[in-house]
DNA sequence: CTGAAAGCGCTTACAG
DNA sequence: CTGAAAGCGCTTACAG
């Protein structure tokens, strides 16, 4: 492959008006320009990113650690992300960690060797510790989107999760139900106990007591929610409604109800959390709480950008909480009696 | 960040010593070692990968190309690239085209800027000629993997779309349809082609002519399954069985076969194409044509890695055609009459 | 087994 | 506006 000396060599200047032709053509007289061009389309020139990172300290890319490449949820804000990233001349590099922490972690090695220059984070599901040490003292440029860790310096692009699912579930009981369960997230996650401080508070503000038989926990994908849905269903006084912590499992939920005879909604109603693209073509469509993905994508990836460039200091707030819609499909209705 | 200068200057040797303790220990004395590796743990030395890779010419990265990352289909895939690839101690780049030909295009920079070691490419909708011309030309590390450029020297890691096509409408033939449509993928896609191939070959097989209206095209989306099913469904003679060219497509015909008040499987059959994880959760469940999809991705990173290793000198015959797996579910019966 | 030195391919401060 | 030269942080052939 063609180098800069090639190119020097073929249009009669030095590297150096190489180099500046390539990254500040202003810098350069036009004739001396158009040589340098013209040489370097002849030889197929592309500078190696390598020697360019090496020499400019920055690699322009970014990671972003997504907890399960599998999940529907993530596509979207990767999407976001990307948009941005492009515009702005970063690369996105991917790490998928396969719901392990551990391979989450190993990620953070691309930092260490230089090869990305910041980090995206779309999972809790990490260590801490070593997270907060390299933002803190490393002065390691990373956002958090969705997950996040409570108190945490680590900026954050998310949504208020309390409020929407209080919301879900106030709305399950307008529609006259008492008898609400909820099918959780993982137990450990920050989101979990959100989502369920809302559903209780829900409750609570109708004064209706909390069963402790109609919480069971689950870890997001379509099995885990028909597992659940189906102990919820066979308890001798099952609820008329669940209110699930996302879409798969909400689906897993539907599924487990026609296996039981139950029709949806009349027997039992079903709230999801996402809005993913497939909870409109579910029987029957999944009423939902939408998350705007793109856009927290976008925020995360722009967030990152600014601590790049360290915009607002080193120290400028760049924690977003964005709105979410309460989209009403098919799943829920007035219960039965 | 510590460098090998600092780590050489703190432990008392040379830097070649410290490169050499890191990366062939055993060509190093035991009290060297020993010296050096706890001289780098002080500093939390890491080694600079663009600085490697610049010396040993080689990112130990691979460039994943996906038409979509928004499609279901695809994650499995990327789930078996990555095994292999982190076994071997490759990193994975994913370049996600949007469905976009121009930035799926737009990624191969990244092999020219010497940033990826190799390609993936999981996609056809590329300029057939630059990558060809990469392959032939500058050896470029290329492989398919789904998709493919029918007589190319590219290799490729895919089914045989055709047979797996044809089994799936004789099934539906063997049930008693004869008024069977297709919903295909994007008309330009060799593999389109040859599920259509498949297609007819199965109806030729029975001597039942081809019905002009009963063939629509989709582009793999939930919608497109919706329309394409609608056009069909409202026909004078609709069809009694729909056979579409992925499972997404074919859920949105259960969609709209709903909307229409059509039972299926007993007013309408339905054969999807992949098995993504939904098509086990959808009402009725699909019945489909399985991709070993991990499988092909595990296999096209193998390939890929015998390549740039140069196994089979550098014209071994790599492609591969992986079995598929007919799914009987519950979206398919008897016609009634 | 170890070190001095060259070099991977760029970019940029400095001098002119 | 342009060039000579240094240097980013490694690795490795060579010599000892």
């Amino acid at each position: 492959m063609a180098t800069v000396k090639d190119v020097a060599r073929l249009a009669g200047v030095s590297t150096a008006t190489v180099s500046r032709t390539l990254s500040n053509p202003d810098k350069v007289q036009e004739a001396t320009r158009i040589k340098v061009i013209s040489a370097a389309k002849k030889l197929g020139y592309s500078p190696n990113a390598m020697a360019r990172s090496l020499r400019r300290q920055e690699s322009k890319t970014i990671l972003v650690i997504l907890p399960d490449i599998a999940n529907a949820f993530f596509s979207e804000i990767v999407q976001g992300i990307e948009d941005i990233a492009h515009r702005e001349g970063y690369k996105i590099l991917l790490g998928d960690a396969g719901n392990s922490a551990s391979r989450a972690m190993s990620y953070v090695d691309l930092y260490d060797s230089k090869q990305v220059d910041g980090i995206i984070l779309l999972t809790a599901e990490v260590s801490r510790e070593v997270f907060e040490n390299k933002f803190l003292q490393s002065q390691m440029p990373v956002i958090m989107a969705c997950e996040y860790f409570p108190g945490s310096p680590i900026p954050v692009i998310n949504i208020n999760n309390q409020e929407s699912a209080q919301h879900a579930v106030a709305y399950l009981l307008s529609l006259g139900h008492t008898q609400i369960a909820t099918i959780t997230g993982p137990s450990n996650s920050p989101i979990t106990v959100d989502r369920n401080i809302g559903y209780e508070r829900a409750l609570a503000a109708q004064n209706i007591p909390i069963n402790e038989h109609f919480s069971v926990g689950g870890d997001y994908s379509f099995q885990s929610g028909k597992d659940a849905g189906r102990v919820l269903l066979q308890l001798t006084n099952p609820p008329t409604a669940i209110f699930c912590h996302n879409d798969e499992m909400a689906i897993g939920v539907l599924n487990i109800a026609r296996e039981l005879n139950l029709n949806v909604p009349n027997d039992l109603s079903v709230i999801g959390f996402d809005d993913i693209p497939f909870s409109e073509y579910c029987e029957p469509a999944l009423t939902t709480v939408h998350q705007p993905r793109e856009l927290i994508g976008q925020n995360a990836m722009k967030a990152l950008l600014d601590r790049l460039h360290e915009k607002h200091g080193k120290k400028g707030i760049l924690s977003q909480s964005l709105p979410t819609q309460f989209i009403v499909r098919k799943s829920a209705s007035r219960p039965n009696h």
